[in-house]
DNA sequence: CTAAGTGCAAATGTTTTGCAGAATC
DNA sequence: GATTCTGCAAAACATTTGCACTTAG
């Protein structure tokens, strides 16, 4: 029920926090909402809407949701900070967890795709610095590190080019 | 005509590049693909796909191309690493020169989506760091600071809160 | 001649939206 | 009773692709 208090920092769940959201719009925290919520934060994983909605559509009690009310759901998570997009893949929108985890960053693997994060509180200070001479009051940052992770260019074999011409 | 050579570091023209580019995959330099390099790098500004249509479609002598050509010839820019994904607005890839230009990162007003170019070393160093602490092959990065301009935080009047409700 | 290149129109795939009926205050 | 919500199907949109025709080595 409670899922995601256990090891997180935070003093609020992110249903409740959903739910202060919500208020502060004359809005409900509906069953639906609720279930979204709760299946989003159920993993640290990243996902975009896609896998979301197979989530929820493998469910077979009746938390099922429609596609629809989930994109919804999902702009108004990314709205009151509980997610943030965090890069495009596939011609996807990538999700992430923005509340009750530590602002990082991601290397992105340009071969297998694996997402690893990490954490540099150089760059969030530099950045700081660098908004403050540009007179630009920043509110987040979004880092992508492309590269070969470390898997991926492990066998230094032969290159993979594209088979293209026959 | 040769456009771009001018105020930049660089020993080869964009389009030469590209000429380069292309060689390597057995393809040619065409009169399209040529017109739409020198339209790239005629302007150091942002762009988007749909901007550079329209740039070439007012072209009033032949130097048209059709749609189809641009979006495969940007996907070949990119490859070449001429130019680069730099953001997505309104559901737009938005590129920039990769050739010719030092490497550096971005501002992002979300209000006026102005894109504000900036450089800070240290971030190149810091991950360059935090990559091999990973056992990752870093080839590039991205990096979006979001937040409000110089212009847009100026007027400390009224926020401009969301005229959602009635 | 053969392979690459183009333009067109149609397809793709994600995300958004209009609407009618259901649920909630 | 009015307003918010949902699910559905259709729409919107940027981008890609199949195809027939051109063009260039």
């Amino acid at each position: 029920m409670q899922a995601a208090l256990a090891n997180v920092s935070v003093a609020v769940s992110p249903a409740e926090k959903y739910r202060e959201y919500l208020a502060t719009k004359g809005l409900r925290l509906t069953r639906e909402r609720s279930i979204i919520v709760e299946e989003v934060f159920a993993y640290h994983e990243h996902f975009d809407a896609e896998q979301l909605i197979s989530r929820l559509a493998q469910k077979t009690d009746g938390r099922r949701v429609s596609r629809s009310t989930i994109y919804r759901s999902l702009l108004q998570l990314e709205e009151a900070s509980l997610i943030r997009k965090v890069a495009r893949q596939e011609d996807r929108d990538v999700f992430e967890h923005d509340y009750g985890y530590p602002q990082h960053d991601h290397l992105i693997c340009r071969k297998c795709g694996t997402l690893t994060e990490f954490q540099a509180d150089i760059i969030a200070r530099s950045l700081e610095e660098v908004a403050s001479q540009h007179g630009f009051r920043m509110d987040g940052h979004r880092l992508e590190v492309t590269g070969l992770c470390n898997e991926c260019c492990r066998p230094p074999a032969s290159r993979p080019k594209k088979l293209n011409l026959l």
